[in-house]
DNA sequence: CTTGACCTTCCTGCTACTGGAAGCCCTATC
DNA sequence: GATAGGGCTTCCAGTAGCAGGAAGGTCAAG
């Protein structure tokens, strides 16, 4: 398979394949006129990383994911210890969002969004105190 | 004020504030010696950009935020549309995660997270099937 | 006079790609 | 055989928002 066959299967933009065989992601094979050459195997490496991605690891938490998919000896612990970890780093983006969610909204909702200067948004940034901790 | 003292004052780091006079957000004086010379008004700019980005504000808007409040003939629309927009993209970033978590608490529950390679994690993961829209 | 804290500029690196330029390869058509 | 197109290659630059570090100037205290 060439990458933009790969790509498609895969769901990715080839240039992140690219990208991905560079950062050692994926060892495709290399055909005589210098193209990429990809199997199965690569194309469900591809897939999986798609995934995970998906689901907001990091690239680094992707390769230790891949490693452990490929290491028939793991054990599910490990695997289970990154997956809450990234959990609980979900937890807290929400959490922070969340904040900034509710001053801001409250903000949204005072000011009057009118033509005229008067702007309870503006005051809240310009104030001394936080705005959050 | 040096950059040290301001910078403890707005409660930012001086990197960070040589960073914002590059991208040209504050236009500090220069002191004989060469030293960056802050005054109040520097200061509150700095605060008021700190405040912004603290709810999530990316620097461009906080540069629009920063125009629209030293213009005294704005009208508060124009401020309340940005808010409303980043208030919008924070509804999507909070929606995205709590996909994510819910896949992911679900598989990081449905697994057992023993000695055993066993791991419906990387069963999903490697799974044909998209884990999510 | 020296020490240490503070300041300066410049350069690199981080994440995870994306876009573009210059050029080779392959197939099809005229 | 020439040409057109699409796909492939590498390399370089840029994105956001800084942080870290090197090399060196400045300033106040002892």
């Amino acid at each position: 398979m060439n990458i933009g066959q790969v790509a498609e299967k895969a769901g990715l933009n080839a240039k992140t394949i690219r990208y991905y065989e560079e950062i050692g992601l994926v060892h495709p094979d290399r055909g005589p006129n210098g193209y990429r050459e990809f199997g199965e195997p690569d194309l469900h490496k591809l897939a999986f990383v798609r995934q995970a991605r998906q689901l907001g690891f990091s690239i680094d938490e992707c390769r230790a994911l891949l490693n452990l998919y490929e290491d028939h000896q793991r054990s599910s612990s490990d695997v289970k210890i990154l997956a809450a970890r990234h959990l609980a780093e979900i937890d807290v983006k929400i959490t922070e969002l969340r904040k900034m969610r509710l001053v801001l909204a409250d903000l949204v909702e005072q000011c009057s969004g009118d033509e005229r200067p008067n702007c309870p948004i503006l005051d809240k940034l310009s104030d001394r105190k936080d705005v959050a901790s």
